[in-house]
DNA sequence: ACGGTAGCGGACGCCGGCGTCCGTTTAGCT
DNA sequence: AGCTAAACGGACGCCGGCGTCCGCTACCGT
């Protein structure tokens, strides 16, 4: 990943801004949006002064620390969508994002949720819908995808996914998998 | 709905604690949980010494106050059970619990999550998940339901609709409508 | 009607997160 | 090495929720 905007930070600011945005992917990761600005900053290592000058705000932040997550979407989005078997590719995609979500806490609001103030993330999310588009248009044309079968759906389904709560992360994965393959079986003409 | 355990409470006391009930009831069904106990004193127009000293903890008051709505998920259980036509009253089952989860915000919490002193709402939900249980032994010996189809998988599912957020309370009832229908095709053999 | 007591609620202190200021440190240039 | 400005972070005040205490109110039994 290149440098972004920050051209002009000297060397320890640029070191801390990765530091914090580790520890807030960490973070936000196991423990959702949900977390004190604090206590990224305490795991960063640095002040909260620190902390509030890179970031204003938590969805700032949260903002550019899922950038490379959507990034992710995206690259699963287009993965999949090159596979010959579109319906395969399909099923895959839903598997694939179900995971991603149920191991990354708040990622789920991340790309649920339009952001006010990301630009970028919005663009990266119509990309990624884009793509999805194409690959259920190809899903339905092999008569394996429902024909009424719309983007929505998905979506729907992976608000849902999110909503799946668990003790342990692992537990999480699990009933993100099972959700997974009833969602399929929804989806199946 | 007769009077609980309450026979030695004054007469204003009791009446304070059944607007305290209303008022939770509401305000835990539009907001969901994490609503502050001041929020509910006030709305029920008492100080809140007062609803500490009936309810010391949120927990507490949750439990009360969803007795109720658990009896009608009870009520809903055994009322479709009764259908001559399983499959119908599965399907019809998943749509009304939905529902009434996207009415009531939070509802999901108490009946999903094990509550830890409420063992009334335990009972009633070991109840009403022997109805179920029931219902889908039927439904599937009418091969319409899925063999393969275990009680948990419902709890999946009402525990994923719980996760579908939106602006209005129309919203939520949309989008749970159409997961209930979603919820559905995948159960079906 | 009246006394005793159950019940009430305003007010208090505590805690934890928030966002900011300012004295100190340190990178980077000459 | 020395200087300057960028960057740091501890400390501060603010706010909102929490749970409790105590002086006042009003219900109920006689």
């Amino acid at each position: 990943m290149a440098d972004d905007l920050p051209h002009k930070l000297r060397s320890d600011a640029l070191d801390n801004r990765e530091r914090i945005l580790d520890a807030a992917r960490a973070v936000f990761a196991a423990e959702g949006m949900d977390v004190p600005m604090r206590e990224i900053a305490r795991r960063a290592g640095v002040g909260p002064a620190t902390l509030y000058r890179r970031f204003p705000t938590k969805q700032a932040l949260a903002a550019e620390a899922f950038t490379e997550q959507m990034h992710a979407c995206r690259t699963i989005a287009e993965e999949e969508l090159a596979d010959p078997d579109p319906w395969r590719g399909f099923c895959r995609v839903i598997e694939r994002l179900c995971e991603l979500q149920a191991r990354n806490r708040g990622i789920t609001t991340a790309f649920t949720s339009t952001f006010p103030h990301a630009i970028d993330l919005a663009a990266e999310r119509e990309r990624t819908l884009g793509s999805l588009a194409e690959l259920a248009r190809r899903a339905k044309d092999t008569g394996q995808l429902r024909p009424d079968f719309v983007l929505d759906d998905l979506i729907l389904v992976l608000m849902a996914n999110g909503g799946l709560h668990a003790a342990s992360a692992d537990a999480r994965i699990a009933a993100s998998r099972r959700f997974a393959a009833l969602a399929i079986r929804a989806f199946r003409a």
